[in-house]
DNA sequence: AGGCAAAACTTAATCGATTAAGCTAATTAT
DNA sequence: ATAATTAGCTTAATCGATTAAGTTTTGCCT
């Protein structure tokens, strides 16, 4: 019987018999308008079940949606558990909320099962994390802006640390013990996916070409300095930074002969320290006195327990706070380079 | 000089010579046009910078948005950082993004700083884990469906778990072990904030109103089973489950003196035990020799760790999977139970 | 070759708002 | 008292698509 359109602002016009500029007006523009008149529309518009100007129909006449999009490296089901994304996530949702914007969260590219579509009802894209050759731009609306965080496109305003430092920093200080026998885990740094030890034929990737890359240079950097031939030490990849994937490469290290087995490990990241730790107490190895054990994000879950992970903090939330600030136009577009920070915890003190 | 409108269908039909019809044909509905004709078109769109068709026009026009937000219960800095709500919204993420769907965040009411507004955009809404008076549903657009999860609103399609019975479940187990000084950790079920030892000025909330009380019956009666007194059953309670705001509180409770302290902590979420877990380690209480724990959802962080935390599984992805199948129309709108499973850890074995 | 159906396009109405420009009536200034 | 301004409202164009209905072209059948 009734009709069950939803009702519109000119419905709402008709029944107070005021144009739609004016009730339009009430919701936007109150200096417009009497505030008696105002009154009695919003008044009525409760009444009669207006909730106000369809979002669909302002963003399209006004231009914008008031929704930023953040454009993930993986799969959302990924990034939603992990820690580094979340508190990067988090950051943004902060900003965005401050300033009365949404968070739309896309997929990355090649994870998405449908064209994006969707996606540019976007007023701005933050894009997280791609690959070096990502296309991520290509499909982009050319008009709106774009701010790539933990990695480059040429001519957008980036978010970033400087990662080679801050794994060279770590590595440092690690390698004031003099280990016999340090060892390097990285993520996916070779070209064609290789979940182990990586040996000659699996190629690297380009020196500058992603994070874990930047990270595996400071890695060696440190052990040049001391001296330590980095061709002997031994280098494993992972290719996916969760506990499950994590677990059989770590134990395949930690079963090895005592004699055999690194006595330091230099991690890419704390999800994987934590796996080592997880793994190393399960076995009964004693960390750090039989293995010293760094990390590299400083997420709360390797300071938030008993040992704390030694490792090295990088502000992902400030991350978010500052990619959101940028596509707000808060602040000016710019290379931004944070600051990182070491954590001596108590895996490698 | 060259005027930075972005391009629009209209544009590339009068380039193309073609009508606006067919651009559009060419863009959704390939068999309306000869493929000679739409291989020409989506080519030159390309070449001229035309992305596609605008998802705020497209919107408008065909009613749909492919955007589905979810509204957490508090604000999205704490939502994302929290494992259970990460969760659920990876299981949801999952299923909208199988489908070519992408998910909007909102904070809770009372968590957002500026009106909704721009949430109106989506095709449905998944309310998760609000409080029993929410008046979420209120500004919400009435046509639009919308899933309550983790609580009630009336003739609302729910998804949940039986908390009450799930959390006797993991307290009959822990109490077959006969504990001398039981006690309980669990999170706002007072009427007033309280962080710390409830006492009886604290007034409880209402038997069935939130998730937390419900847990809290099921505790109670498990003990209530076993002939305990449970108004000498010690209750804490904790008004956010973070680590800094757990962490005082159970400092409290852990440096009782060994003869007054509780030798099982029944809690009310992972977060806690995990918590209680960190501070018995630093402070030398053997778990579970001297202190049993127990914890409630079964969150990763909590398995992929020595000891291995005892705990009552909820399957968090499912739950979102669920929801977002049933806002997507791919199984019917019901009130869906899911089951729970008890996870035996070492910290309660 | 004529008739008819299907294929390939076009025309034009429409989705639900926003907003510049215009119009009256009321207020202020001179 | 009259002109100028302002307040308060309306008119109508517009944002950029989609899609039902209509038109022309092509192909097929007898």
């Amino acid at each position: 019987m009734t009709d069950y359109r939803q009702m519109t602002l000119k419905d709402l016009a008709q029944k107070l018999c005021v144009s739609t500029a004016t009730i339009s007006n009430a919701f936007n523009r109150p200096d417009q308008l009497s505030p008696a008149l105002r009154e009695r529309i919003l008044k009525e518009a409760r009444r009669l079940g207006y909730h106000g100007p369809d979002a669909k129909a302002r963003s399209l006449r006004t231009g914008r949606s008031r929704i930023i999009a953040v454009i993930l490296a993986e799969s959302l089901t990924y990034s939603l558990n992990d820690a580094v994304a979340s508190e990067f996530l988090s950051g943004v949702a902060e900003v965005l909320d401050a300033h009365g914007h949404t968070l739309l969260l896309l997929p990355g590219r090649g994870h998405a099962s449908q064209p994006p579509g969707s996606a540019n009802i976007a007023d701005g894209f933050i894009a997280y994390g791609q690959m070096p050759n990502s296309k991520v731009i290509d499909d982009l609306p050319a008009q709106r802006t774009l701010v790539a965080v933990d990695f480059d496109i040429e001519g957008c305003p980036t978010v970033h640390i400087d990662d080679t430092a801050a794994s060279y920093k770590i590595a440092q200080h690690a390698l004031r013990y003099l280990p016999k026998r340090p060892a390097i885990i990285n993520l996916r740094i070779t070209q064609k996916a290789c979940n182990g030890r990586v040996t000659p034929e699996h190629t690297l990737l380009p020196n500058t070409s992603t994070i874990s890359r930047a990270r595996l240079e400071g890695f060696h950097s440190a052990l040049i300095e001391q001296a330590v031939d980095i061709d002997q030490v031994p280098l494993w990849n992972i290719e996916e930074n969760t506990f499950e994937v994590c677990s059989p490469v770590i134990a395949e290290i930690l079963d090895q002969p005592p004699e055999q087995r690194p006595d330091l490990l230099l991690c890419m990241s704390d999800r994987i320290a934590l796996t080592v730790l997880t793994l190393a107490e399960q076995r009964g190895i004693r960390v750090p006195e039989d293995l010293r054990i760094t990390g590299f994000d400083g997420i709360a879950e390797g300071q938030y327990r008993a040992p704390r992970l030694t490792t090295v903090r990088q502000d992902s939330v400030g991350k978010g706070r500052v990619a959101a600030q940028m596509i707000l136009g808060r602040i000016p577009l710019a290379q931004q380079l944070l600051e990182t920070e070491l954590l001596l915890g108590d895996t490698c003190p």
